[in-house]
RNA sequence: GCUCGGUUAGUCAAGCGGUAAAGACGCUGGCCUUUCACGCCAGAGGCACGGGUUCGACUCCCGUACCGAGUACCA
């Protein structure tokens, strides 16, 4: 049986040229991994970074690892990312399908051309992974390698099960040049007839990437460094079938530690667990940017990136050859640095459902508490434990009223505590100049340090020893009539 | 085992034959201050090892060590 050849004519006029095209092309398992993301991000980046166009392709050749929800996940966490795609499943494009299985008729199809192109053969062994992984079983001396295609196709017709394998040559070498590391050499007898289309008459992950960056233009290929190993034979590949190569961009893994790659199996965080412990994903993308690129020239410094500012400074000159270690602590700083960087009334919005966690009672101004929280947490969920003591006072013990560096002991603030409750019972105006101008007059008519007036005051209002904000915005936030309460529960504490 | 890759402080990293070897996180100390933070200042800490090449190597070459990846009808 011939093959169609105006086929592949189609395929091929269909194939956009003369722009940058990259892909993300993820495995829908459910769980987007930091070391996926990073990819995805710098997919896109280079895509962005020259005016191209940013695919999203699923692959989803292998059917035992099916995940229920999982291309919904990738859709959100892109679009949440800003990762947007220009082409993908869900928008359609010029080279659609974008999801294997639906392009399944294809792969076979170019399987068999390149069995005609003789780079490829029909295998109809069973099997016997035994053999293979024993290491002595020899490939080259597989009787199917040099079957002829007439034979082939009469076992074939006879219903007899088969995958095909790409015929390696067992002489010479293969060269091909990544971006990132450059020329890599290696001896063709190293290789094996790596298969191409499995029993079940689906890609396996290798052939389906060639077949589908072809026909879908891409330029560069991005992907984990995992695949460096691969690349000579997709460059034997696309050599097989007469195709350009596209510009290889393998990138080093995203480690937990020294020897282990972040994986969900050792409980790594996904780009979901970050979030849902209180990272901003500007921040989660910025650190991430910078694990495994770095920028160059007058920006080498520069550490802050915006997706815009990532998109013009990036470039594939940056990019690092080795591992790089997830540090939490850096993406905690980065995290805390946006919360900082943040307006105040945004940050008020994202720490809302966070203060209001814990804070039930609506009188308390919502903007007032967080304007104390912006410069003292790192990540949203920092915070129910900051702001516990504004809705109850906490039990507390009046040891919190020794303080050396205030000069404060229980007899002092007793003393301090009668003098405010007099002070701060009697005003007529409720704000923070009001109640801090009179708190610091009051210390100097005592004769005091401010300290020594402030420390028992806001251990009184608070009950803890650590507080977000002084004495002077506490009392403002709870109120007069509540601050004077609370004064009061602290005097008599102190007998 | 074989093949390929990597190696600048605890971590991310700049460096591209001549530097006092950037910067950031973390750490330590200090200042500020109404607690804690923020902010500011200062400090400790490094080119895996051994050979070459060179007037001169973190930078180039070769070994060694260590780490990683691949060696699937998984991606």
């Amino acid at each position: 049986m011939a093959l169609d050849m105006k086929y592949f004519e189609e395929m091929e006029a269909k194939i956009p040229h003369g722009k940058v095209r990259t892909r993300f092309a993820p495995s829908p398992t459910g769980y987007m991994h930091i070391g996926n993301l990073r990819t995805a991000l710098y997919t896109w980046l280079i895509a962005r970074n020259a005016g191209g166009t940013f695919i999203l392709r699923i692959e989803d050749t292998d059917q035992t690892r099916q995940v229920e929800g999982a291309t919904e996940l990738i859709y959100k966490t892109l679009a949440e990312c800003h990762l947007d795609h220009d082409e993908g499943p869900d928008v359609g494009g010029p080279v659609a399908p974008y999801i294997q299985t639906e392009r399944r008729d294809t792969y076979g199809k170019y399987a068999r051309l390149l069995v005609e192109r003789g780079h490829a053969y029909y295998c109809f062994c069973e099997k016997t992974e035994s053999e293979e992984d024993s290491g002595d079983f020899n490939r080259a001396a597989d009787p199917c390698r040099s079957l002829s295609l007439e034979e082939a196709q009469a076992r074939v017709d006879a219903g007899e099960p088969y995958v095909i394998r790409q015929k390696i040559p067992q002489e010479g070498t293969t060269t091909f040049h990544d971006a990132i590391f450059g020329d890599i050499t290696v001896e063709n007898k190293t290789l094996d007839d790596q298969v191409l289309l499995k029993r079940d008459g689906l890609p396996t992950y290798n052939f389906a990437n060639v077949i589908d960056d072809h026909l879908m233009g891409i330029t560069h290929v991005v992907r984990g460094s995992e695949y460096l190993s691969s690349a000579p034979k997709y460059n034997l590949l696309y050599e097989g079938f007469g195709w350009e190569i596209p510009t290889y961009v393998h990138c080093s893994p995203v480690m937990r530690d020294a020897k282990h790659k972040m994986s969900k199996r050792h409980g790594d965080p996904s780009y979901e667990d970050l979030r849902n412990q209180g990272f901003l994903t500007d921040a989660i993308l910025n650190y991430v940017a910078l694990l495994g690129w770095s920028p160059r020239g007058e920006i080498a410094e520069q550490e802050v990136f915006s997706l815009e500012e990532l998109a013009k400074a990036f470039d594939l000159e940056g990019m690092s050859k080795s591992p790089a270690i997830f540090d939490i602590e850096k993406l905690t700083h980065f995290n805390a640095m946006y919360l900082r960087a943040m307006s105040p009334e945004d940050f008020s919005k994202a720490a809302e459902p966070y203060i209001r966690q814990i804070v039930k009672d609506e009188r308390l101004s919502l903007s007032d508490i967080a304007a104390l929280l912006q410069a003292r947490c790192e990540r949203l969920t920092d915070i129910p434990e900051k702001v516990d003591f504004f809705d109850h006072l906490p039990e507390y013990s009046v040891d919190l009223f020794t303080n050396k560096k205030s000069k404060c002991t229980p007899e002092v603030a007793k003393d301090m505590l009668t003098a405010a409750i007099g002070m701060l019972g009697n005003l007529n105006t409720w704000t923070q100049e009001m109640i801090h101008d009179s708190l610091v007059g009051l210390a100097e008519g005592l004769e005091v340090k401010n300290a020594t007036l402030m420390w028992p005051v806001r251990i009184a209002v608070a009950g803890k020893a650590v507080t977000p904000g002084g004495a002077v915005e506490i009392c403002q936030i709870l109120g007069q009539e509540e601050t004077v309460r609370r004064l009061k529960i602290g005097l008599e504490k102190l007998g």
